[in-house]
DNA sequence: CGGAATCCGCCACGATACTG
DNA sequence: CAGTATCGTGGCGGATTCCG
C-alpha cells in the first residue's frame, strides 16, 4: 500500500476554537484539505475530466495522459477509487481487463470544479497582469539597488585611491 | 527571488489537439494549474481566508496560522501579491508596519472557492464511507492472501517432512 | 495488459541565524 | 517588526524491474 494519506479515520481534533473563520480552515486538516489535495493533484483533475466523458481503460488514460508514469496513474486511480470518486471493474477476461469510470459522487465533484476553473479563465488576464507588473516592480527596485551598490563601491575606490 | 515559478510570462504551447476536453485539461500547465496550486498551497487559501474578513500585519498573520514558518508565510505572501490577489501596504513609520489585505480579484476568488468547500462538507460523509469500504476491502483481501499463504506453506512443509 | 516493488534524484519546506 | 540568506532533510514523483 505504501502509504495511503494515514489510515486515521475520522476528526483530526485539532481544532481550537480561536477565530470562527477557522471553523473550517484549520479543520481543513481534516477533511476540505483532503479533497483539496486531491483535486490539486498534478494527474487526478486530469483524469477525473477524461472519464467525464466515458469510462477507459487504463492504458487509454495512459495514452492519453502521455505525461504521466505507470506510478502514477496507478496511485492516482487508486485515491480516487478510494475517495469513491471513481469505480473500478475487471473484467475476467484474458488479457485482462480493467475499466475505469466516474461514479455520481465524482461527477458533481467535476462540476464544482468546473466553477473554479471558469473563474481562472474569466480572471486569467488580470493576473496575468498582475504577474507582469509585479515583475516589472522588483526589477526595477533590483536595479535601483545594484545602481546603489555601485555608486557605494566607486565612492569607496575614490577614498582609497585619494588616501595614497 | 529564490525562484519565482518561473518567469515565462505567457502560453506553454504545449496544446497537441488529441481532444477537445483537453482544451483547458492540457493547457491546465499554462494558467489553470497556476492558480489551482495556489489554491491548494497549503497556506494560501487560509490566508486568503483569514483576509477576507479584514487586512492584518505580518505577525497577526504569523500568530493566526500557528503551525506556519516565517519562510512560508513570506513566500505565500509573495505569491499571492503577484498573482493580484493581495495588496501589500507599507506604512513608513518606526517600527515599520506592513498591512496585507485581499483586493477585489481576491476576493470573487474566496467565494469561488466556497463552492468547492461546499461541496466537501456536503459529501464528506459518502467520501468517508467511501473510503472506509475501500480500506475494509483492503484489509479482507491481505488477509485472505495471507491465510492463502500460510497454507501453501503448510502443504511444503507436510511434503517436506513426508520425504523424509 | 495491469499492475506491485524497489531504488533514487530533487526540491519544498522547516529550522536557524542575520539584517535594516 | 518584517523580512532575507543558508543549510539539512523528508517525501513526492520518475525510471526501472518483476509478477499474474
Amino acid at each position: 500500500m505504501e502509504d495511503g494519506t494515514s489510515e486515521s479515520p475520522g476528526y483530526c481534533g485539532d481544532t481550537d476554537g480561536d477565530y470562527d473563520v477557522l471553523q473550517w480552515d484549520t479543520r481543513e486538516d481534516c477533511e476540505v484539505r483532503q479533497i483539496l489535495d486531491r483535486v490539486a493533484d498534478k494527474w487526478s483533475l486530469l483524469v477525473i475530466a477524461l472519464l467525464d466523458r466515458r469510462s477507459l481503460r487504463f492504458t487509454e488514460l495512459r495514452r492519453m495522459i502521455d505525461g504521466i508514469s505507470q506510478r502514477m496513474l496507478t496511485r492516482t486511480l487508486r485515491h480516487l477509487e478510494r475517495d469513491g470518486l471513481v469505480s473500478r471493474t475487471v473484467h475476467p477476461t484474458v488479457p485482462p481487463r480493467v475499466d475505469y469510470a466516474l461514479t455520481p459522487l465524482g461527477a458533481t465533484l467535476h462540476e464544482t470544479i468546473r466553477a473554479l476553473v471558469t473563474w481562472t479563465e474569466e480572471h486569467q488576464g488580470q493576473i496575468a497582469a498582475a504577474r507582469g507588473a509585479f515583475d516589472r516592480r522588483v526589477a526595477a527596485e533590483q536595479q535601483a539597488a545594484a545602481e546603489e551598490a555601485a555608486e557605494r563601491e566607486a565612492l569607496a575606490r575614490e577614498a582609497l585611491t585619494a588616501r595614497r
